[in-house]
DNA sequence: GGCTCATATTTCACTGGTGAATTAAAAAGG
DNA sequence: CCTTTTTAATTCACCAGTGAAATATGAGCC
């Protein structure tokens, strides 16, 4: 148990089981709906595994790579929430984090002093260096037997779905 | 900004860089892996925003349609942990929470004495009926445009990677 | 210039989830 | 049998992330 192929089968059984009492549920869509949420949590656990030697977890490794790979190295919280879908609440956990580390430094920003500029120090650098190529095997492996076409399809139908997730929020206010 | 489309426009273009830099970076695939974890990211939100109103999170709900689309209507904390992917602690919480609302009891099991026995009760299934269908309006609009053929092809992909990740659980003992 | 409103960040209290230790009962092995 | 090991569920202490309020600065407007 506990593979994502059991977990699997059981939601695919429990799906089919609803939908004989209930018609009108729109089976392929759920059944999408479930696989992309069971399938990207495994990916994150993934890639949290692999981070977790570094002591980092997600949302940290993320906004040191976006300052890693930003022109300048730095950046401000309130980008750094945008571009990582985190609130400013965390991101002030995140920043707290590696500047402990030394990976990070913050600094007052002098056009606009609400704004802190927080930017990648040379050792923060040489960590993403030495860091980064340690996740590129078990990325490999997770998309092992996927070709040039279903490589292209699998973007082209995230992309789709994205498009329609941000049309959904449009309405709410989100 | 924060919509997915901006996030997915800064990724390409971090990765764009990153790549310029670091040519052995395999940057389909780190692509295809940052689109899984924001989209699923997404998906998680638009539900959890959906379940809201009926005072349910993600994890409650499943295991609140488990049970329901069991056969007996009833399970044990084990096994739900097992379909659910959840710990044992946090289904201990889900448990407390869904006694709490009437919607399952708990009960000793008689074979196993060490096994409690949670089970739907009628107020449960009646929730879950009146609560179930106002989650399809938002799940259709998610996969509005997809065509049968999308639907097959972004299944197939989705159960493809969800085999990948397993072999490679399989080898770190997970 | 001074008042009001908007924006950026942080602090605080809380929710959801995890790992390690605890308790209790079943299973295995002389 | 009785000891040891395994399994099931819970409790406890902690980590990650959120919403609401606080703080401080900038911008718009008579």
């Amino acid at each position: 148990m506990a593979t994502l192929g059991n977990c699997i089968g059981m939601m695919d059984e429990g799906i089919r089981r609803l939908s004989d009492a209930l018609p009108e549920l729109p089976v392929d869509k759920a059944k999408l709906s479930r696989l992309m949420l069971m399938v990207g949590g495994r990916v994150q656990e993934e890639l949290e595994h692999t981070l977790k030697p570094h002591r980092l977890n997600h949302s940290e490794f993320l906004t040191l790579m976006i300052l890693y790979s930003s022109p300048d190295g730095s950046s401000t919280p309130g980008e750094l929430c945008d571009y990582t879908s985190q609130g400013a609440t965390n991101m002030t956990r995140i920043g707290n984090a590696l500047v402990t580390r030394g990976l990070v430094v913050r600094s007052a920003s002098e056009e606009d002093r609400r704004r802190v500029r927080i930017g990648i120090t040379p050792n923060g650098r040489r960590f993403v260096q030495k860091m980064l190529p340690t996740l590129f095997p078990r990325l490999s492996a997770m998309f092992d037997g996927f070709g040039e076409s279903d490589r292209r399809q699998f973007g082209r139908l995230l992309r789709k779905l994205a498009d329609n997730l941000d049309r959904l929020d449009e309405g709410t206010g989100r």
